[in-house]
DNA sequence: CTGAAAGCGCTAACAA
DNA sequence: TTGTTAGCGCTTTCAG
């Protein structure tokens, strides 16, 4: 039967339309009785408020962007469930736009059907925007939240984990437990996230007098992980003897290149260590030692900003770090204890 | 700077508030010149027309609601992408509502939620929606598209593969490579597709004069399926030489279970066959043997049924059913051969 | 082809 | 507390 109005309610219950709008509106003062001839009048119609006329009057249209890449890292999918179950507790929902970090021109249409949709909010979650881009979402009145990923300029607010920390302990965890050639298959260079992981590397090893192995820019990408891998096991000048990779999801691919193309085993003749601890780090068949990012304190604190942005406009950007946890698994071994 | 409206950029072009409408408007009809002036001022201003306001008037929010269950299992945020991608050709966007295929209760929510959004269309990618609130729907005027889930009751359009001769096809070939105690460890029995491959087991054995090793429900869930492994090799009759999974997700606790639980190897001790070919599946620590869904064509049907709907509300449910692949990997082997 | 005017379904003053 | 009224930003008749 098509739509039925907060007008068709207010005639079956012989009221005005506003009263029906209020019974409706959290907030608004409507008497018990009034509240109830309404409701009644209303479930006996079906009837819904339709929340796009809604949104032309008050501003807000309850639909958050959630801007991504690929969903092929488990990261994300995981993040995305997370995120929008937390949302639908406070009236939201998620709108989903792919962006494939891809050119300038792409982002920038990625931006204007987000502003055609009257977005309340934006969660950027792996994609970097430009500083034009942020700027029109700005003029537009859009806050943004970065999701495991940093600006360089701090003009935009953004949760991830201590990048840098995270992977200098993991390194050190390598150093300590009697590691000395270390490579690191790095996140993508052109992200925050590839670049502090990477820095972590190096500061870890720097500190205890020791040169990289080797450091091959893995893109975040299994394919390029994999030539990574190879490319590392075909220098003539021995082997190294542990690898720091970018995140899980490559990790996953250079674990099966090393066993399956090098038929090394793992951690026997090379140890592992991720970053992320995405479900599928714990299943046996990988198994990973990895730095677990918090997850569940990311979506949170991406929550409560995002809320406080866009409830009082007068919150400074703040770059929220929290801490990961380097989660010992059985792709890592102590070659200290070898040797005694 | 707030919102720039069409009225704002009529003034400056110092024409009439229609003639912006009617160039942001496909099909409308607008000289050149004119709409040069108004494109002109309109980039100025950085205008965009407010979409939730124009669907106030064509009925049209340009937004399709995705219900989904969980997201863990690959198959769902690898159809989430490739829905987005397809979607947004089509100027459609994705609003995500999750579903765990809870309580009658839960799902009428979900229902309100997204009717409250007037979105366009439904896609309900693996949850079940009961005969009532697909009614519901129906009222409202809100097209359905099943994914990945038919209903018994016909008047739901739904796109799956061929569930049922897949599973025949995959028993079929773990007889013809000399199998012969097959445990099957299914799908969620309340759904079309765990009952359907089931059915597809037990059709090839019986056709083969063959009892069921053994079929355990495993509830489309990691732990579930574990606890059924388990159960599968606890028997005191001698151990199944092979296992239908009723998909992947199930198939990769399974196969981490007998290869790390149980201490056998895959396929020499037993064989294992999944469903869906979820890119995982591919990677070389699993390998697995299993029916491909033929997702690109899944995705397809699913947006060609979903316009259809939306545009001619004359079509009449169809269910349509895809071909499903069987892709032999290296969790299988031929037993045959080696008894020669 | 263009402008004026009506109205989509709703909320938010404003009176009563 | 309630009803009346004026729009939110847009599309779509209807005249011209």
């Amino acid at each position: 039967m098509g739509k039925v109005t907060s007008l068709d309610v207010a005639r079956k219950a012989g009221v005005s339309q506003s009263a029906v709008s209020r019974t409706f509106t959290e907030g608004a003062s409507v008497s018990v009785g009034m509240a109830k001839k309404v409701r009644k009048a209303a479930d006996e119609l079906d009837y819904r408020p339709n929340i796009l006329a809604r949104s032309l009057i008050t501003g807000r249209s309850r639909i958050i962007a959630l801007v991504v890449g690929y969903l092929d890292n488990q990261f994300y999918p995981d993040a995305l469930e997370k995120l929008s179950r937390a949302l639908k507790e406070k009236g939201y929902h998620i709108l989903v736009f792919l962006a494939s970090n891809e050119s300038e021109q792409e982002a920038q249409k990625v931006v204007d059907e987000l502003i055609d949709y009257q977005v309340d909010g934006i969660i950027a979650a792996s994609v970097s925007l430009s500083h034009s881009l942020a700027k029109r979402c700005k003029t537009q009145n859009i806050p943004i939240m970065l999701f495991n990923r940093r600006q360089d300029n701090p003009s935009l607010s953004s949760v991830t984990s201590n990048n840098f920390l995270g992977a200098k302990k993991a390194t050190e965890y390598l150093l300590a437990t009697g590691h000395r050639k270390l490579a690191h298959i790095s996140g993508w260079s052109e992200t925050s996230t590839g670049r502090e992981r990477a820095a972590g590397f190096t500061c870890a090893l720097e500190k205890f007098g020791l040169e990289p192995y080797d450091i091959i820019d893995g893109m975040y990408n299994r394919e390029k992980a994999i030539e990574a891998t190879r490319k590392l096991f075909s220098k003539k000048t021995g082997l190294p003897d542990a690898i720091f990779v970018g995140n899980d999801h490559m990790c996953f691919a250079v674990m099966d290149s090393i066993r399956y193309d090098m038929g090394l085993r793992i951690p026997e003749d090379v140890s592992i260590v991720g970053f992320d601890d995405v479900p599928l780090s714990s299943w046996p068949a990988y198994n990973l030692t990895t730095v677990r990012q918090p997850i569940n304190k990311m979506i949170q604190s991406t929550i409560k900003g995002l809320m406080d942005l866009i409830h009082n406009d007068l919150t400074e950007p703040k770059q929220l770090q929290l801490e990961g946890k380097l989660i010992v698994r059985g792709t890592t071994t102590n070659r200290v204890k070898e040797k005694e």
